[in-house]
RNA sequence: GGAGAGAUGGCAGAGUGGUCGAUUGCGGCGGUCUUGAAAACCGUUGAGGGUCACACCUCCGGGGGUUCGAAUCCCUCUCUCUCCGCCA
């Protein structure tokens, strides 16, 4: 969430940001400065009570140890008004504080400078482009029946087992997805990311730190009975690492990336779009993660997109990278660049990876900060980007690899696949 | 799943109702000494709110309560550890 001094700087400006994504957030932030003119002139007068009735505690204490019972009684009584007056007003801060609160959840990040204006992914745009185009016959198959014919996805039998969107990998499908996880990790150790291995399941503290909560509540898988979610991306238990830390200024930069799987809903998704591996509710990704100072955050971002783009190379597929505008941005971003490979036999752009910058955004709500050189605390910024998603890669990959002989395995996956065709 | 113990500052570990935001040790930082370092000694060392700066307020796992006063007492939740059971 915004801070209340990022707010409380420049008002005016915070608004107009705000309608690049298309969010009309004059109310909420007049709201939010009002309530913290009360907020202080409350806590200033709960502080004041609260001094006195130390006051007051103390000396009756005094009173007790000298024995002077008589004096002791008549000061208690003296408290007892008071006392219900700092309580009174005790309340009415908490009121107000848990209303801030309750705004500023409300209010999405503001979109950095570079972000265009545009309300739908119509106003995206493409700001670079790379990757050879394939040039396939007109009786190109769909990955979907690429899969069937090389048996290398049985999307039915995972409708057996728990449902549409839970396709099973089998034989050298299995083993591709295998080589592109470990083909992306290494990739990022190569980077200077150091890898963790995440639980999946993370709990509602979590949710909240990184913004999936209360925001995307519908989104996730939800486990009742321990009140726990399944993680939709690895950002989610990876980002919280930091939740609640201070970290040494000189330990700067954190750069960590995460194999896992990603479970996600998708509620009121349908058709095209849905078809295959194109959207589904479990999916394997490698996903990177960067803690920041903030005169860095813009730095990172760029190594970030240059990675995504260096694994889209050595993969031989077609790629564009979208900068997405203000409207079609997540409710966290400060800037999002998105990038989509070809699908040259449903002839489509898919995305496959979202690099973002949330600058102060997601650290304020996890109270992530560092130890600047002032030796003051200070929020960090958190980036992370998928590198990459795996689904979407394996649609491309094979429709656009497609011979007469089989597909063909991109040079870099050899080595892990121990393969170089499949047919 | 059953039984028990516990949660205090970066870490270890005191504190069981009255200047306790908290003894002490380690670690960190600054200094004395030294050519430099170590050792020794001295000082300093949590976070948030608030203020121009002080003052002042809050925080001893979370929430609630008792009391003039709570780290200390009560309730509740969460988590951790030990033993038993089950099990990859």
């Amino acid at each position: 969430m915004l801070t209340l001094q990022q707010i409380k700087e420049d008002p005016k400006a915070i608004v107009e940001k705000l309608a690049i994504k298309g969010f009309e957030g004059k109310e909420a932030i007049d709201n939010v400065i009002q309530l913290d003119g009360e907020r202080r002139a409350l806590q200033l007068d709960n502080d004041n009570k609260a001094a006195e009735l130390n006051k007051y505690a103390a000396k009756i204490g005094q009173l007790m140890k000298s024995g002077l019972k008589e004096e002791a009684e008549q000061a208690k009584a003296a408290v007892a008004t008071l006392k219900d007056a700092q309580k009174e007003i005790a309340e009415q801060l908490a009121q107000r504080e848990a209303k801030i609160r309750e705004i500023l959840l409300t209010i999405p990040n503001v979109p950095c400078d570079m972000v265009p204006k545009g309300l739908t992914a119509e106003d995206n745009v493409v700001e670079k482009t790379g990757g050879p185009m394939p040039d396939l016959p007109q009786d190109a198959l769909p990955h979907w029946d690429l899969a069937k014919k090389y048996n290398l996805i049985d999307f039915d039998l995972g409708v057996k087992i728990t449902g549409a969107g839970f396709p099973v990998y089998i034989g050298k499908g299995a083993k591709l997805q295998r080589a592109l996880i470990q083909f992306f990790l290494d990739s990022a150790s190569e980077a200077g990311y150091l890898e963790v291995q995440p639980p999946y399941v993370v709990n509602e503290a979590s949710g909240y730190g990184t913004g999936q909560l209360p925001d995307k509540e519908g989104q996730m898988y939800y486990v009742g009975e321990d009140n726990l979610y399944l993680i939709p991306t690895a950002e989610v238990p990876v980002t919280n690492i930091y939740r609640d830390v201070i970290i040494p200024g000189d330990r700067l930069p954190i750069k960590n990336c995460a194999y896992s799987a990603c479970f996600r809903r998708e509620a009121g998704s349908y058709g095209k779009d849905v078809r295959g591996l194109n959207r589904l509710h479990q999916f394997d990704k490698v996903e990177i993660v960067r803690i920041e100072k903030p005169q860095d955050s813009y730095a990172a971002l760029e190594q970030m997109k240059n990675h995504v783009q260096s694994l889209l190379e050595r993969l031989g597929l077609p790629w564009h990278i979208l900068r997405l505008c203000g409207g079609d941005m997540s409710f966290t971003s400060a800037i999002t660049f998105d990038f989509e490979v070809w699908s040259a036999a449903q002839k489509r752009w898919l995305e496959v990876s979202s690099v973002s910058n949330f600058e102060t955004y997601q650290a304020n709500r996890l109270k992530c900060r560092y130890r600047g050189e002032d030796k003051k605390t200070h929020l960090c910024h958190t980036l992370n980007g998928s590198a990459l998603a795996l689904p979407r890669i394996m649609a491309a990959l094979l429709e656009n690899n497609q011979t007469p002989e089989g597909i063909i395995v991109p040079e870099c996956l050899h080595r892990y696949t121990g393969f170089s065709i499949i047919d």
